[in-house]
DNA sequence: CTAATTATCTTAGATGCTAAGGAGAATGCG
DNA sequence: CGCATTCTCCTTAGCATCTAAGATAATTAG
């Protein structure tokens, strides 16, 4: 199967797209977010609540992969149960932890407000090859790892 | 040119793995903001300063790109003129405004912190034909431009 | 049982945002 | 020109949300 030609690009071209693509989506969020009646960070946290539906976290893992301390967290999620897009559970096994699972309508809700981004984004990707989107999800894969990685040690090394 | 075989993956993987992405760089943006002794706001707006350095931006010019109001912009450049990465200049055709001028060493400042990213990821670019670089470069571009329309729709219909 | 540890919440203080309005500079119209 | 309007940035007051430190309650180790 013969894919439309690409242009080509270097990698430092292919680094800058990327960058400004990151920089754009994070205004992007910063609207979502507001059009849900929530702030960036609780958005994110969202995020991460939605996609750890089936094995809800607790408070504290949250508060590590957002980069907030606890209490911060505290905040979060009164503002997402007030907001109606999460509730915290009390964990059978250690009743010290609060573990945080997610509205049954909050994906659908935050959906509803991205559809008009993955819409597209889906028109975008009809335009590639399967081929071709293997290589983008390919990429996207261990480009996550990588910079997952490249953080802690940037976190390691600022002694945090 | 042979490349790897890459696994195959659905549009809407390929969305999961970019969401993911997406979500992480937004934790590293934060700290490598920290490590530069900014806050994430101004990281985003020394961006901004730094890519419009041919045709300096003005104050309010940087609000609208950030989605910041010129008040908070104030701030921004008070605290990025205090660190020394950007200073205001006076410009002669319009005293009212005040042009962003980025400090001859901020670019390289920044570099650094974004090194340890930058070089694992030209490492990972390595792994990909040249047509395959393409491939991603060419979605980068067409995504960025996709995303830019939709959040000014989104923004339209919010009536902002 | 007691001491140490863990997980979350509370509080105080700092930071940085918006909204509203002010000051100075440019522009348009009689 | 003279004066009102508009524009651009800054200032202020008030608010939201973060961190750091410590309180509280539950668990675990000795």
């Amino acid at each position: 199967m013969e894919g439309k030609p690409r242009p080509r690009a270097s990698a430092r071209e292919a680094m800058a797209g990327m960058d400004r693509l990151i920089a754009l989506s994070l205004v992007g969020q910063h609207d979502i977010a507001q059009r849900l009646g929530l702030n960036i960070t609780d958005l994110t946290c969202l995020g991460h609540i939605l996609g750890a539906a089936d094995d809800p976290l607790t408070a504290g893992e949250l508060a590590e992969l957002a980069g907030l301390t606890t209490g911060a967290v505290t905040g979060v999620l009164n503002r997402l149960e007030q907001a109606g897009y999460a509730r915290r559970q009390a964990d059978p096994g250690d009743r010290r932890r609060v573990r945080v699972v997610a509205d049954p309508t909050a994906a659908e809700r935050v959906s509803a407000v991205y559809e008009p981004f993955y819409g597209r984004l889906a028109g975008l990707f009809a335009d590639y090859t399967p081929d071709e989107v293997g290589v983008l999800a390919d990429w996207f894969t261990r480009a996550t790892d990588l910079m997952r990685s490249s953080l802690e040690e940037i976190r390691r090394g600022s002694g945090r």
